[in-house]
DNA sequence: TTGAAAGCGCTAACAA
DNA sequence: TTGTTAGCGCTTTCAA
């Protein structure tokens, strides 16, 4: 049986208060009687019952990461980083896959599994803005992604629209003019797909070259598998392309595995940039081209976000949009 | 404030018990008690706390999952499919990274960040059979990896000399005898590394070729970085080879991504295999030989066998050591 | 500076 | 079938 504070207590000669003082650091304690406590407590090997502890105040130190899969390198290295940085604040993660699934999505955030966490970092891929109001929960969220804009938590996202229109740029700039798209999503108007595609949109205007549909094909889930089949399509298709953006960098990749496949050359014959800057990809043959779209920044800044709303203990503060700096890093995969 | 059991027993005029009963599910409850509770419930919006029960029950639906880094495709993966699993047994996942550092996967153990979790999945990479010791701890631990042998808890491993060997074995039936190994760690006789090659040298003494320990090229973590400069010392080294065994497959892919920077050609100058069959190895140009070493089935058996080991609630039981199956998946990285 | 005691919300033993 | 009650281990007033 662990010991308890009573153990303690009793070894040591004080009462569990005292105990209770000195192993929360508290400053007004006789150093011969903290040295006694001490003593006690290395002795009996005590350690601290968290659930008590959480029960009695209210705060478990335990985080939950919300998240389509981990198997998505993305949100592999996102997770990576969100635990590190919670670990600094002396905070756990509790990790949830959603799949993307909306009805998973929102059960999540009434779920009484995920009711001892403190606080939730959330990056849905299923709900869309009608669902906003689900947000609205009792505990505090940070919410990541492009799914959801003004709702009522705070929200951590990245210049979509920005920075595909640099990566367009990027391919633009080198003389492209047909440039396929893999990764599209049917009917939405927010959401990365949407966004990352309006960037490009505007990329070709400001340029002066039209948009030619034919060029943007569509897909579900962002993976390697989707943007391999994705590019057979197009080929199949026989509508001409000189570069592809893929929308994330598996995308990229499964494209660029088919094209060359097909014998097409990378970049002479199709340039290629991806999206989000995943490990893998300066270790591709050719080194894929991509946006650093600020992962590490998006999971430290969530991270303060959520502890400042700990430490808040419920007291209203404003909302806070946060938008993170991105990164066009030319390899191989583009001219020049 | 949220709800608890008294409020809604005042609400459904009936005691604390039999609202209990009702939210556990209990089957001795008159109907119309049960459709009063519900209703009470469903008003109220009740949701148990699970730090109380917690507290209560001694158990908390939490077990911890503790790993080097999601950031290695291996982990990322091995995690997706040990929360998944968990999921089924109703069971929440804490994650852990330890950065393969000893001191923190012995800190970790002892920790009492995670003592509000269960049991634990411990992935060790920096701790070695010295250490066994420390796995002595009063709950439950499913060991992984192939750092310690006979430890005092169950362990789930997959065959890694066996893997090895046979992986060794595809590229001498395709008339390779100058194999290099990218990835060997020094002076250990235990880990994933000393085990591998060791497969690979049986490998070789089957087929009577000689080994050459230059070509066995040594590194720390197993990075696709890594990779690649083990790649780029042993072509400058000018030891011939005509295979290479990358001992995982993110340094597979780092080693391949040099071979095709210096213009060999894969499979017909220099073969690949690589080791743990994460997604990308399929996409990769040439997609990369390897071996699934069973990873689903080692996240799936190591859940398992911890909800067997909290189902005994502290009881002895034997300790069981479980090795699973592989598998050599034949791609484009090696002729034939 | 230290102690006594209440109570966080729940489960489970026992009673009715 | 339902109610009463003790107490899990801790933090936190309030008092000494």
């Amino acid at each position: 049986m662990a010991a308890t504070l009573h153990d303690v207590a009793k070894q040591a000669g004080v009462s569990i208060k005292t105990v209770s003082n000195v192993v929360n650091g508290y400053t007004n304690i006789r150093p011969e009687t903290r040295a006694r406590v001490q003593e006690a407590i290395d002795d009996l090997g005590y350690q601290p019952n968290l659930s008590a502890r959480s029960l009695r105040s209210g705060k478990s130190g335990v985080i939950g990461l919300v998240l389509p899969e981990l198997s998505l390198s993305y949100f592999a290295e996102l997770a990576d980083a969100v635990i590190a940085r919670a670990a600094t604040h002396g905070l756990v993660v509790l990790v949830e896959q959603t799949g993307a699934d909306r009805e998973r999505e929102i059960a999540v955030l009434s779920s009484p599994r995920m009711r001892l966490t403190d606080g939730l970092i959330f990056s849905p891929l299923g709900m869309g803005q009608e669902d906003a109001g689900f947000l609205e929960v009792d505990y505090p969220v940070i919410l990541l992604g492009e799914r959801i804009f003004g709702g009522p938590t705070d929200h951590v996202t990245m210049r979509n629209v920005e920075a595909a229109r640099a990566a367009t740029e990027l391919l633009l700039a080198a003389g492209r003019r047909r440039i396929a798209v893999v990764g599209a999503h049917r009917d939405e108007t927010l959401g990365s797909a949407a966004l990352r595609l309006e960037g490009y949109r505007q990329a070709l205007e400001a340029a002066g070259v039209d948009y030619d549909p034919a060029l943007v094909s569509f897909t579900t889930l962002w993976h390697r598998a989707n943007g391999a089949a994705s590019m057979r399509a197009l080929l199949e298709s026989g509508v001409g392309f000189d570069a592809v953006f893929g929308l994330n960098d598996a995308l990229a990749l499964g494209a660029m595995r088919v094209l060359q496949e097909k014998g097409l050359r990378i970049p002479s014959d199709v340039a290629v940039i991806g999206f989000d800057d995943i490990d893998e990809a300066q270790y591709m043959v050719p080194s894929l081209t991509t946006v650093d779209p600020g992962r590490t920044a998006i999971a430290e800044t969530a991270v303060d976000l959520l502890v400042e709303r700990l430490a808040l203990g419920g007291r209203e503060a404003p909302r806070r949009e946060i938008l993170v700096d991105f990164d066009v890093i030319a390899r191989e995969s583009t001219p020049g």
